[in-house]
DNA sequence: TCCAGTAGTTTCTAATTGGATACTATGAAA
DNA sequence: TTTCATAGTATCCAATTAGAAACTACTGGA
C-alpha cells in the first residue's frame, strides 16, 4: 500500500504549506516570485518553513528556482514548472470541492482567496 | 492565509492515510467497507491511526458510519458519502498526475493500485 | 561607519503525527 | 471454559513538522 501513488503523491504535498506556495507562484501577471515577496504575501510562513518547502517543491521538480546575479544584491526567483502548472488544475479542483462542501463561498471572499484566480 | 480554503482543505486530507482511505471506500463491487476489511486491505495502517482517520473523515462528511447490530457480532459499515464520493474526481486526478510526472506506470502495475479502478 | 535590502540559516522548543504492542468488551461456538 | 471474530482503546515512545527569534553574509548607499 505504502507504493501506492496516491499515498506517495501525498506525502510530497500534503505539508502544510506546500499547494499554498504553488498557489502564490502561479497568482498574477508577474510568474517569477522571490523569497521575499512569498514570505510577504504568506502572511504566517516563518523564513524557515518556506526555505524548507521551496527546497522541496524544487526537488520534486513542481518550481525552479533560477539566480539573477547580474544586479546586485542577487535576486532568486522562484516559478512553476510545466508539472508544477499542471498540479494547479488539482489545486483548483481542491478549491471547488472546499468551497461547495466545507465552506461557503463568502468565507473565501473575505480572505486572499479573492485574488486567487482559480 | 490561514483561511484559505486550500490551506484548510489540506488540513483535513493531507494527512497520511486519509486519501487512501477514501479510495479504499471506493474500490470493488460493495460500497460498505468493515473496520477489520480496511485495516487488512491497507496493509501498513495500525488500528489506532485508522481509527483516528476514520473518526476524522466522519466528522468532516467525507464517510459515514452504519452499525449492523441486527446480527453478533455488531459490524460497523464506512461508507463514502455524496461529498466524499465527489473528491474521489480529485483523487483521480493526484493518481494521473503521479503517474504522469513522478511515478512510472509500471510501478503502478504492481502494486495494489492495479485495482483501484481509476 | 552604519543602515537597508537581498536570501536565507541556526538554534531551541512545541505540537502534531504515527507506530508498536498489548489490551478491552461482546457473545457465539467448540 | 477456552477460543474466535467483531471493533476498536490504551499506553508509551519516536519521528516529523512547524514556529519564534535571532543571526549570517553580501554589497550599495547615506
Amino acid at each position: 500500500m505504502k507504493d501506492c501513488t496516491i499515498y506517495k503523491t501525498v506525502d510530497i504535498i500534503g505539508k502544510k504549506w506546500s499547494l499554498c506556495i504553488l498557489l502564490e507562484l502561479y497568482k498574477g501577471e508577474q510568474k517569477q516570485k522571490r523569497f521575499n515577496e512569498l514570505k510577504a504575501r504568506l502572511q504566517d510562513v516563518t523564513p524557515k518553513t518556506l526555505s524548507l518547502r521551496l527546497k522541496e517543491l524544487e526537488e520534486q521538480g513542481f518550481i525552479r528556482k533560477t539566480i539573477d546575479n547580474s544586479s546586485v544584491p542577487i535576486k532568486c526567483e522562484y516559478s512553476l514548472t510545466e508539472s508544477g502548472e499542471e498540479f494547479l488544475d488539482i489545486i483548483q479542483n481542491i478549491k471547488k470541492w472546499g468551497l461547495k462542501w466545507k465552506f461557503g463561498n463568502d468565507e473565501c471572499e473575505r480572505s486572499n482567496c479573492k485574488l486567487c484566480q482559480l
